[in-house]
RNA sequence: GUGGGUAUAGCUCAGUUGGUUAGAGCGUCAGGUUGUGGCCCUGAAGGCCGUGGGUUCGAGUCCCAUUACUCACCCCA
């Protein structure tokens, strides 16, 4: 047999009801901000992921897709879709329209990583992105969509966390403070740690070994150095965030391991739903534009896995189910009355109604049981004599009730069935 | 990439200290007197016991490897 490949999933028919719900409420949230839908090709250049998403990051070095196409040109499935949204922008002229730019999509995407709960190597995303607007009201704005987002969908304990992870004005001076205080501990420090001690000081704060969070709990906070112009646009951004009564702690083990973050990073965190506990992650990037050749222009966005919502809606006890239930099942004896049954049905769907009958030449008792399995609210038994005498019985699956119709008369069949 | 756990029917699982033709419930299909669903009853189909080696007279059961699933680390959504 062949398997699907490691790390996808099938998504089933029982299944696909949620799916749609979070994608409908995704849409209505993000057109009630004024937010517009993109799309893009599910790869790209590998060269835009290397300068967008940092060829220092995990997810550039060891986790991405990249193949090369028949003409050798090497091209990457897409980890992630900021970067070509900024990449989109950039190439159609649109960092030349109305600013702010408000922008989201639900994409795939693909990450070579071992699966686990909460973690796919193939994962869907709803994004949103905002363009052109660096005041820290547009923080607050992104953030308030995702809030909206997920009370939407019913989600209950959650954390929204937030950071300051400054901009290349003030984050050199802290990166020095850090190093400075771990290289106190160094002797203490896990061995991922020690070597990150030179090559990226700021990851050691978000590691999960239980020393160095232990040491890393005194260690010199992002937001007491952060310098002026970033500590205001924190301020103002608190400021906003209590104004629209959202609810938020200062968390500063946030650290992005996307290149492309300056200043507001957040996080919304789901306590119940295991080790991938963040469904809902972004900030700002400011200079991302500008570094994939653009005209400086500011932006911020998140990203919220669409599985981790899943299973986030799950803990809260939301279940989705769909509701397609046949107005009227068919059944019919004979050749006579099935090859007239579907001359009734395709009349009942040219009237917009979900109708069915038999496919597969089952009993008339087999039939009925088909039509309560597909939990049919109507059901018309129809053999020779019904044919001739043109009366059938309309049987009420709700409560066994059954009347006599005229077979001819799609209009007042209609009318019964709509009754309810 | 590093660890732990798991692998028997479509699904959820039994299967004794290794011992003959591997079981149940659910689901599917067909019946339960000649034209009516749900409940109930009967029957049927459906398993290279993940795969490959090994130990043994004999392996679903023990050992090794491998693959997949799963959870955690790492990283991120």
């Amino acid at each position: 047999m062949i398997q699907k490949p490691r790390g996808t999933m099938d998504i089933l028919p029982k299944d696909v009801a949620t799916w749609q719900f979070i994608e409908s409420k995704a849409r209505s949230v993000a057109a009630k901000f004024g937010f517009s839908e993109i799309r893009f090709p599910s790869f790209e250049s590998t060269e835009l992921f290397h300068r967008g998403v940092g060829d220092s990051t995990d997810v550039v070095q060891k986790e991405m897709y990249t193949f090369t196409d028949r003409e050798g040109r090497s091209l990457t499935l897409r980890p992630e879709g900021t970067a070509s949204v900024a990449r989109t922008l950039i190439e159609n002229g649109m960092c030349s329209d109305t600013m702010p730019l408000k922008l989201y999509y639900l994409i795939n995407c693909f990450r070579y990583e071992k699966p686990q709960a909460g973690r796919s190597r193939e994962f869907f995303q709803f994004g949103v992105e905002l363009f052109g607007a660096a005041d820290a009201a547009a923080d607050a704005e992104i953030i308030a969509v995702a809030h909206s987002l997920i009370k939407e969908l019913g989600i209950k304990n959650t954390k929204l966390h937030i950071n300051s992870i400054g901009c290349p004005e003030c984050r050199p001076a802290y990166r020095q403070a850090l190093k400075d205080y771990f290289a106190a501990n160094t002797a203490e420090l896990c061995d991922t740690c020690k070597g990150r001690l030179e090559t990226n000081p700021l990851r050691i704060l978000d590691c999960k070994s239980p020393v160095c969070s232990e040491i890393a709990k005194n260690a010199p906070k992002t937001v007491d150095h952060l310098c002026p112009e970033c500590k205001q646009h924190m301020d103002e951004l608190e400021g906003y965030l209590q104004e629209m009564g959202i609810e938020y702690e200062i968390d500063p083990h946030i650290v992005r391991g996307l290149d492309y973050y300056t200043r507001t990073v957040y996080e919304f965190i789901a306590t119940d739903i295991g080790a991938q506990s963040t469904i809902l992650g972004g900030g700002r990037y400011d200079g991302l534009i500008k570094d994939l050749g653009g005209p400086a222009l500011s932006g911020i966005g998140f990203a919220a896995g669409i599985t981790r919502l899943i299973l986030a809606m799950e803990k809260s006890g939301v279940n989705i189910e769909s509701e397609n239930r046949p107005a009227l099942y068919i059944a019919s004896m004979g050749k006579d009355a099935a090859k007239y049954a579907m001359g009734v049905v395709a009349k009942l769907r040219c009237e917009g109604i979900y109708a069915e009958t038999d496919l597969v030449g089952r009993s008339l008792k087999a039939q009925m049981k088909y039509a309560d399995k597909k939990r049919a609210k109507f059901t018309l038994i129809m053999g020779d004599s019904e044919l001739e005498n043109n009366k059938a019985q309309l049987k009420n699956m709700d409560n066994s009730q059954q009347t006599e119709i005229a077979l001819d008369d799609i209009g007042a069949l209609k009318a019964m069935l709509s009754v309810e």
